[in-house]
DNA sequence: GTCTATAAGCAGATAGAC
DNA sequence: GTCTATCTGCTTATAGAC
């Protein structure tokens, strides 16, 4: 997997000649389809994990049922963080050049996330304000267990995590 | 700084070029002084860190009053994670080549770090389960906050998040 | 579309003068 | 200890054949 490339190895640690080696192309090829070289590939990487994201994560905090959408929305990330160790790619990627050439757009995708976290715990009745401190304080434990899961080499972290997230919606709808 | 650059770019973005421009020396008192070249640069830098850590997050632990222990520690995270943008060496330094040459020192670091806080916890009277389960969600928070820091080119989220780990720590007192 | 060959530049690393 | 000069290999990127 191309992605994978990048998550291992950010952009700068990344080169065309690893990226000919695990797509079987040659180099020239590559750039024949990128013609932009490997930002132009991180970045179509970068726009497919996006669908990703919203295939996965955000879409499922669409359904009527807010409490349920957000039950769904964790396991969607579940696998949007999947294999062994999980790693995120957008983290990976926004070190050195690769904050100059992303970093906008990533946290374009960071606020969206936030925003529909929101939307869909406002929705289970909870205050504006309410809503908004608790997709921060999710998207802070799950970036945080994600750098966890690097250190330590497991997914545990994140499963831990997204236990406790899940118990947070939980205990939300019982009350 | 050195480490700031390190932080910045990472192990493999930064080059030799950068750090002998950066320190005002050609590449080649660079090798008399690491003759390891960068990866013995990033491992004095590492070890450096490693120090600031213990007295700016680490000994403040060590009071007689656990509570006070704990508020002392957490203002020097905010210290030891200065600036506008605070980021994690560790984790910038920890992609790529930097996994395999530094995960392992890393993890013993975050290991201490997590033992010690739960043994403040712990001390302020919480049992053994408790208190690891709180030292785990605090790093984890710390560690999700910087990384959102880096997103949201600011240092609001880490500012928040000690904010409220005073609070939860507050609260233990209160009990 | 794919390849080999190759250019030009930068990376890590060393030799040797001062 | 510091430098300039240099070597070698890797990296990005292109030319041009098939």
């Amino acid at each position: 997997m191309l992605s994978a490339v990048f998550r291992l190895h950010g952009l700068d640690g990344t080169s065309m000649q690893t990226l000919a080696h695990v797509t079987g192309l040659s180099k020239a090829s590559l750039y024949h389809h990128f013609p932009g070289g490997k930002d132009e590939m991180a970045e179509k990487v970068l726009v497919e994990e996006g669908r990703r994201l919203q295939t996965l994560v955000l879409s499922p905090l669409d359904g009527p049922e807010p409490i349920n959408a957000l039950f769904e929305s964790l396991k969607g990330v579940a696998e949007f963080y999947g294999g062994d160790v999980p790693q995120c790619l957008m983290n990976s990627i926004m070190l050195g050049r690769g904050q100059e050439l992303f970093r906008d757009r990533i946290a374009a995708v960071v606020g969206i996330w936030c925003q529909r976290l929101a939307a869909a715990y406002s929705k289970a009745g909870n205050s504006e304000e309410e809503a908004n401190a608790w997709a921060l304080y999710a998207l802070q434990r799950l970036q945080g267990a994600l750098i966890l899961c690097r250190v330590e080499k497991s997914r545990q972290p994140l499963d831990h995590c997204l236990e406790e997230l899940h118990g947070d919606v939980q205990f939300l709808a019982e009350d």
